[in-house]
DNA sequence: ACCTGAACACCGTTCAAGT
DNA sequence: ACCTGAACACCGTTCAAGT
């Protein structure tokens, strides 16, 4: 019984479309993005969007498919995204350093997102603008093949995992748990425990380790 | 009609219980592990967990409580695993670096559980034992307070990401696309792209962000 | 061309009832 | 103490039907 809250959803911003009431692709795909940006990837079920839209469910089906449909269109907006990007810097090495920086931002913004691509496989596909553009910077270097390949591959492990350890720890940190409050109250190290207490500083761990990826590229 | 095909579903293996037919928490956590790593986390339904072990969906409820209680249960598994690491080799940047490549395959090997764990923010909880373990290597080095710290949270980045990088790049490679099918086929750097086309050096990609980590800790 | 409700098979979960 | 079926609200999806 009382099968749905069904009463003018006062409708959402139509945007650009010119016709009114009705809905565009671009409509849903957008919906899509805030409510999976916002709550995450199980937050987005076709009742819930379609409801966020004013329209029934099923019209939702006409102009994306299915779920997984409009999840890949989720994920191809992201890969247009990365085309954007490009480096500043007067040597090589700070381009690189700059465009490693600029991706692990874009991506900070749209994690769950991320997210959505990697499990969908397009990982690689994401990252590839950037490395193209930083394979420029280090053939300049004389960096070329094999070796620029691995040092391709490892920044670009370096800024995902940074993301994706960035969300963990502002995560748990947002729900109380430290990673310090973890360790032995009475570790002989206190400073290095009272570190792990500053949830802020993925930051620095990232520079660290880009600092590191680029010093062992300059001297191989 | 025609509700489900229960019939005798042949009793999966009760291992260690005595008593025949029931079943105990342990053989749910087991079960529920297989599929996990087998088929993936969402291939875990209620339904599918109790057609394997024999029982009415609602006997598992009897017994773990609810699929999330489940999940947390097998992420603690993987954490108990944790503890079991130790490290080998004559000099403490050694024995970091023996406690990294441990960690690692240990993680390679549960990756579905991983990303599980990941998801509910047990990641520090993952890393503690090797935390711990690793800080005494680096107080032996003289690295202790804040710098240790950096070091360890870079030294977590670089494993946990390597284990996510690693299977995006199996399964892409599994089902044909390669990271450099997607590079422009004109490329001036012929062998950059061939290299990008092995899949299997995902290991020296490791190798090669844990020898840049080892050398910045060692020269700062 | 676009939107709709009804209907399907599938979820997780609760509960009263069995032994 | 353990297991069961019936029943609930919620999914994604299809389809015939409307305008």
């Amino acid at each position: 019984m009382a099968a749905t809250t069904r009463v003018a959803t006062g409708r959402v911003a139509t945007g650009t479309s010119s016709r009114t009431s009705s809905v565009t692709a671009d409509d849903v795909l957008r919906a899509a993005g805030r409510i999976v940006e916002r709550h995450g990837v199980d937050a987005l079920t076709m009742r819930r969007l379609s409801d966020d839209l004013g329209v029934a469910v099923t019209s939702i089906y006409w102009h994306v498919g299915n779920r997984d449909a409009l999840l890949d269109g989720l994920v191809d907006r992201l890969l247009a995204r990365m085309e954007t990007l490009v480096p500043s810097g007067d040597t090589p090495t700070e381009r690189i350093a700059s465009l490693a920086r600029q991706l692990r931002t874009t991506l900070l913004e749209r994690q769950h997102l991320v997210g959505l691509a990697h499990e969908r496989d397009r990982t690689p596909a994401m990252f590839l603008p950037v490395q193209l553009a930083m394979a420029t910077e280090l053939a300049e270097i004389g960096l070329t093949g094999a070796d620029a390949a691995l040092a391709l591959r490892g920044l670009q492990v370096h800024v995902i995992s940074s993301v994706l350890m960035e969300r963990a720890g502002a995560r748990s940190a947002s729900h109380g748990t430290l990673d310090a409050d973890l360790w032995p109250i009475d570790h002989p190290d206190r400073e290095l425990v009272a570190s792990l207490n500053d949830p802020a500083d993925y930051a620095t761990v990232f520079e660290y380790g880009l600092d590191a990826l680029l010093r062992r590229i300059l001297t191989p």
